[in-house]
DNA sequence: AGCACGCCGACT
DNA sequence: GTCGGCGTGCTC
């Protein structure tokens, strides 16, 4: 008796028991893939975690339906580290394989339906459906589930299909397709016989009358003289200036042997340039402290004031690496930083360098997959968002997780909801493996670590090329809207700045943070605001397509020309967000161009890339963006930043809002003077005395920390509390208040610490579904573990009461 | 996640 | 009286 544990894409925790051969047994390896049937008559593509001779006692299992690989596809570090990371973040490992995997790799079977041949059917036995079917499949052998919902004009097909089969007129085959195909690219060669030296003038004398195809023939020549290298169909037409016909004739007359090769669809061509890298004395002292760190601590964080060279330090130390033989993983919290810092990586290490992320196309993940797994030259250094963390990396040695305070690297829908930065420092942890972490404004929490000396600190206190740190100017908005020198949303000082700037010829920089702070439609008679009919938020306004938007589910319709409520015609827009401030910028700067930088502008594959082209381009003399202008993006020309109000971010109710407008604000103020001269920010605020705004005016890292620490402390935050967030969710109210409640009640008499809840968060209720949040908060001196499987437990019996069982829960460890 | 089974309202 | 809605439970 021979079994194997297979792991299913599915949102399922458990693993399954799938029968195999001796001989199979024996083929069998941890990580391979097999194609299992599961259910009814799907086809899944199942990872092998485990081959063992224990029968199941409570079931039958399967058979296998085929292996395939004939190599581990996945390695054994990597699967320890999704089980890690679904123990941790309490989902089930399905999850984990499904997120982790890229769809190239996974197959799934198709229902495929065709008639049976033999069989002679009564035409008045059928109903109109099944005539209809029937009918269908005498033109076409077979049919796919979807043709036959297209045909039927119906969605549920699946009781007439089983009466044709009960009828014996039809059979259902599962048909499982690879999804993934390696490029091909035609290639042509001469015929043997006509390689020798007299080889040309015989084929000109064949070829005497067929003019065109002899030029074909005499390109060819010129080509393989010229590159000495294989010659591609697309090259000859290009250059003879052809058809791909008269080749194929050439083809014909055996002239030319056609022939097809393998292609990466990921490759870079440039060659990398021998240039030594110079360090200032700065960053040489720091890539040394590094150095020195790595040899105590596993992780160390590189705290460097905004432009100082942090980009140039981690190359160097990625040089000694692959000196070592290892790979190195760069993690970035953005996809669309990657493409900048490819080009700056490719230039240094040439083709070592692939990229991996979501927006890559299926069969480009499939390529950097293999690559990374075959420990292949041209993945030596990995750049990725998150997801590149689950590359099967064969001989990882340095890991770089790059502006380390970044949200973005937690996941927060679907599961596994993990943290990138946590992630890696534990699977740097199973490789052996170094991480750096690197931030100008690194997160509480990483700091915390770092004083409490289980990561290696190293700081760089000044700009690269001594260029000196912006200065901060405050703007009081009470004092000027009291002063009335305010036009709409802009002081006399950010205007006089502006206007500065631009006579210089030096760009701008407008930075509104929109969130919370959404334009809206009020009426000026009765207050009515227009709200989502499926979630409990006002809709936001658009000016551009005239329209009101949710922004949670997408549902719109036109501005309204009157209240709805009380069909007033006084309508007034109230909020303000980038559109506003571009609208502003046109008529008080009506020379300038200006540009956006938003959700709705960046949208699209190159979305992000073209706004950032164009503003470098100085194409763009005011950029107007929300928080991605945050994110570690250089500019040489940018001399002011304007940071429209601060306010608003201070104000989230959420116990990071300081935290993150410290760091927003500082990484927004270091876009400002990257060359000589010395940048000016402008900061409109109706709290300029505010802590955390005096912080960010005095580059004070050290006092936004100690009296955030201060704060997490009394409050019961991370970094002294780790919190899990359940959410629970269901369309009906008071099943979901009740629920909610036993919940809360089973958790805080069985956990000894703080739950809190369930509350009823902000949003209460998104796409029709009523939301209640439950907060626990685990003391550090409390073990993470035997609490996780205590929640986990009370959650099981709250799916045993059956009125409970429809509420969704969703756990999210760390949630923040 | 799919997909089947099973129980109640709106149609021929 | 049936068709089809979705609530419930299972998949090795």
């Amino acid at each position: 008796m021979f079994f194997i544990e297979v792991v299913l894409p599915l949102s399922l925790a458990k693993t399954f028991t799938y029968r195999v051969s001796e001989a199979e047994f024996h083929f069998i390896k941890k990580g391979m893939r097999v194609a299992v049937p599961f259910g009814k008559s799907k086809i899944y593509t199942g990872l092998v975690l485990d081959v063992h001779q224990n029968e199941p006692g409570l079931y039958e299992a399967k058979e296998i339906h085929q292996i395939l690989d004939e190599n581990p596809i996945a390695t054994e570090i990597q699967i320890k580290h999704w089980l890690w990371v679904a123990n941790y973040y309490m989902c089930g490992i399905g999850d984990v394989y499904r997120g982790a995997f890229p769809s190239g790799l996974l197959l799934e079977s198709e229902t495929t339906i065709s008639h049976k041949t033999d069989v002679r059917v009564n035409d008045s036995e059928l109903s109109d459906d099944e005539f209809l079917v029937y009918e269908a499949l005498q033109h076409q052998s077979s049919l796919k589930v979807q043709d036959i919902i297209s045909i039927l004009n119906k969605k549920n097909i699946f009781p007439i299909l089983q009466k044709m089969i009960s009828k014996d007129i039809i059979v259902l085959e599962e048909e499982i397709k690879e999804n993934y195909k390696p490029k091909l690219i035609r290639y042509v060669k001469l015929h043997s016989q006509y390689e020798s030296d007299s080889g040309l003038g015989q084929l000109l004398e064949v070829l005497k009358n067929a003019n065109k195809q002899k030029e074909i023939v005499l390109a060819y020549f010129q080509l393989s003289a010229s590159e000495k290298k294989p010659i591609t169909v697309k090259k000859l037409v290009e250059v003879s200036n052809s058809t791909s016909t008269v080749v194929k004739a050439l083809i014909e007359k055996e002239i030319f042997e056609e022939y097809y090769l393998q292609h990466d669809r990921v490759s870079f061509d440039g060659k990398a340039s021998e240039e030594f890298l110079q360090l200032s004395a700065a960053q040489e002292l720091a890539f040394n402290q590094i150095k020195e760190n790595f040899t105590q601590k596993e992780v160390c964080l590189l705290h460097g004031v905004t432009s100082s060279g942090k980009t140039e330090i981690y190359i160097k130390l990625i040089e000694e690496y692959l000196t070592l033989g290892k790979q190195v993983l760069y993690l970035l919290p953005e996809i669309a930083l990657t493409t900048q810092l490819v080009s700056r990586l490719r230039l240094h290490f040439g083709d070592k360098v692939a990229v991996f992320h979501s927006k890559y196309s299926n069969n480009e993940r499939v390529e950097v997959w293999k690559q990374t797994l075959e420990n292949a030259d041209k993945a030596q250094i990995v750049i990725g968002a998150r997801s590149a963390l689950f590359l099967p990396f064969a001989n990882l040695g340095f890991l770089i997780v790059d502006e380390e305070h970044e949200q973005t690297f937690k996941q927060t829908d679907p599961a596994p909801r993990y943290h990138a930065r946590d992630s890696a420092i534990v699977l740097a942890n199973f490789h052996n493996a170094k991480v750096l972490l690197g931030s100008a404004t690194p997160s509480i929490e990483t700091y915390f670590n770092t004083q409490a000396e289980k990561y290696g600190l190293v700081t760089i206190t000044e700009r690269y090329n001594n260029v000196r740190m912006p200065e901060i100017l405050l703007v009081d908005l009470k004092d000027k809207h009291f002063r009335k020198r305010m036009t709409g949303h802009f002081s006399d000082v950010l205007i006089e700045e502006i206007a500065e700037a631009l006579s210089l010829g030096e760009q701008v920089i407008l930075f509104q943070n929109r969130r919370g702070y959404s334009p809206i439609i009020e009426c000026m008679t009765c207050g009515h605001v227009p709200h989502c009919q499926q979630c409990d938020v006002s809709l936001t306004f658009h000016k551009h397509k005239n329209q009101l938007r949710c922004h949670y589910c997408g549902y719109s319709i036109a501005k309204p020309s009157h209240c709805h409520a009380c069909s007033s015609i006084d309508l007034t827009t109230k909020g303000f967000g980038t559109e506003q401030i571009e609208q502003e910028l046109l008529s008080l700067f009506p020379k300038a161009k200006t540009g956006r930088m938003d959700q709705d502008t960046t949208r699209g594959k190159f979305g992000f890339e073209k706004i950032i082209d164009t503003f470098k381009n100085r194409e763009i003399d005011i950029l107007v963006g929300t928080q991605m202008l945050a994110k570690g993006l250089d500019f040489e020309n940018v001399s002011l930043v304007g940071i429209m109000n601060a306010d608003n971010m201070l104000h989230h109710p959420d116990f990071r809002a300081f935290e993150r407008s410290y760091q927003m604000m500082t990484q927004v103020a270091g876009r400002a003077g990257r060359s000589e001269k010395q940048g000016k920010v402008v900061i409109q605020t109706y709290n300029p005395n505010h802590n955390t705004i005096q912080q960010v005016t005095n580059n004070n890292y050290m006092g936004m920390y100690k009296e955030q620490l201060y704060d997490r402390q009394i409050y019961k935050y991370p970094p002294y509390f780790r919190i899990i967030k359940l959410t629970l969710k269901h369309r009906d109210f008071d099943k979901l208040k009740e629920g909610s409640f036993w919940l809360y009640q089973v958790l805080s008499q069985n956990l000894k610490m703080p739950v809190l809840g369930p509350e009823e968060p902000a949003i209460s209720r998104i796409r029709n579904e009523y939301i209640r949040t439950i907060m626990i908060k685990i003391p550090q001196n409390l073990p993470l573990g035997s609490t996780k499987k205590t929640i986990q437990k009370m959650l099981n019996s709250f799916e045993a009461v059956a009125q409970y069982r429809a509420i969704k829960v969703v756990i999210n460890v760390d949630f923040y």
